[in-house]
DNA sequence: GATGAATGAGATTTCATTCAT
DNA sequence: AATGAATGAAATCTCATTCAT
């Protein structure tokens, strides 16, 4: 922890932080290292020294962020919360990383679906998807939830509903004020809860 | 009419299958308009005789095609069904689509869906959401579905479910044999109807 | 001359008169073939009917029309006029070509001093520096001109004034108004004999 | 000033040496990038590295040298000469340039001159032509040259008929020994001053 | 003669990545 | 760590020309 480190430390965070901007303006494609480097304040030749890719700054970003919100999906499951209130939980952590930060879930939203690769090799999502699955399992087994769906299908299903609603923000096509967004959580959250209890 | 103008359909419609089978392979931008070109067995010089650039290509398959699914939830919309059928039978067109033409579920889901220029030069998709939500309204008016959901949002929850099924055989992440797709129906519209039921 | 190949006369000019003008606005290289179709009112592929090659096209453009001039200057030589009158016929020719036809002139001075090929192939410019040359020659001979200065030399010299005020009126760069224009023709001739006389 | 500064430096001049070359060589559409960079012993994306495009390279030619013709220009016109010498000395500066870079001289007569984007885009011809015209209008003021011409008109023509013969020495339709550049260079000026001078 | 669909060589340009300094 | 000059693979798109009809 040297100051040297912290500088270290500083500009590979500055360079993920721009790169989410960037991505979240001109998509992942559209994204030139350059403009990475330029909106971090550094020489693009540094963007190597810290990833060995643009894929893999990309992938650094879903995974360090992703992982924090995995993080709080673990700690709802763990929790002895009824199911119900586990799922409405989840429900709201998803939906409120929209105004926390815009650009990040733009890039979620848009690079991560769109990408088998990443997909596939982040097993991050699949433990997202598990976890709902599993709550839902849980609401099963206690009496919460009706037994008659498919759990996998059923997680598939919410999350999916769920997404769409930050999608739709995304894209600007759902209104997005205070309001709206606390009205679009109660909303997901009932009609998803609607769909599942017995 | 003339087998001229059957021949020059044919290129264009030749084009335009080769060009689903190569976004389905490997993506819009892994694409090369070469690889649509010899797949379709023509010149790729011919593709720029049919369409302006290869995001034209994209655009056009996108709209030709969805242009169709459209077509049937109006049809859907049209009928004199009760609001809760119309749901069904729309979620059930959608659904379907992915044992049609896996190919084309494909790019739809991974190119289009997320892609904000594309959603937002297609009034197409707005349309499909617009009739999902005016089927929720008109369920809301006559007492079939709850009146205490926005019908907007509502439309996107649903349709995000329902997608993210489609999402989940595009990702090989759920299973999509016979039955599979056949419980994935039930369950969606149970879920969806479940949710939205009075 | 039946009505057939009159219609064949017609459509060869139509191409070779939009060529004039298509090249004038873009060019030679900037002209496409299909610019030059549609400006002619006929396919393209008509062009390959009456010429072998876009390049053909422009050589047809300059003999065509650079042989009248030549014809004209041919005969200001044969006239019995004495070699100062003669040169000023010349320049007088050369320079009203300008209000006659701006992008036949266009193009004389903007592609055909640029091509090496072009202007090496046709012999009608060489034609053209000898007439001049030979009418200094006979002005030296005859005593009206200076003899110290070398006649082909001079011819180049001469030319090359008179077709710099087609440059400029070309470029846009010399006011070219009916006044201006017969101006020109004064100076361009004063100049001109005012250094070679006596 | 560092190595690294004039390694810089060198590698932009070699690419604009190495484009003379080549636009001398095959003209500038004729020229391809990857012939320019090949010349000048860099990868091609280096041209990139320095210019916005093949025609910004062009242009880079034509405005770094025109600009230094230009200085020498008017170093003549701030002498305190009279007006005949002035005009000499700008005719030899400009036939000078034959022997001195053949290559520069011919792009310069064959891309430049003529074309209209270029002339428009860069003041530095008109520079060039409004140096002459005043050199014209001091030699009218002192009474050495007649004031019955248009300056403007005049500084055309005067620029035109040298402009010519270096047009034929890059043709090759001019013989350019030693002898015959120095008998041009008084020839030029004999003929541009006897027509001028009262 | 006339059309325009079809071809395919070829050229510019982009940009991720490397590496000397 | 940091820079940015340098590389070169790769991809889109253009357009003159051909040719079946």
């Amino acid at each position: 922890m040297t100051v040297h480190s912290i500088a270290q430390e500083t500009k590979r965070k500055l360079i993920l932080e721009a790169a989410v901007r960037v991505f979240a303006r001109s998509g992942y494609h559209g994204a030139r290292v350059g403009d990475i480097a330029t909106e971090a304040g550094v020489a693009h030749g540094l963007l190597y020294h810290y990833f060995s890719s643009k894929e893999q700054v990309l992938e650094t970003v879903f995974r360090e962020n992703f992982g924090e919100l995995l993080e709080r999906f673990r700690a709802v499951e763990r929790s002895d919360e009824p199911a119900p209130e586990k799922l409405e939980g989840i429900a709201k952590i998803l939906l409120r990383t929209w105004r926390n930060d815009p650009d990040l879930v733009t890039v979620m939203v848009r690079e991560v679906a769109r990408s088998p690769q990443l997909q596939a090799q982040v097993g991050e999502v699949r433990e997202a998807f598990a976890i709902v699955q599993r709550v839902i399992e849980q609401g099963q087994a206690d009496g919460a939830f009706r037994r008659d769906v498919d759990a996998q299908l059923a997680s598939w299903i919410v999350y999916g509903g769920l997404e769409e609603v930050l999608t739709g923000w995304v894209l600007g096509q759902l209104p997005d004020g205070d309001d709206e967004v606390a009205r679009a959580e109660l909303t997901a959250i009932e009609l998803t809860l609607g769909g599942l209890r017995t």
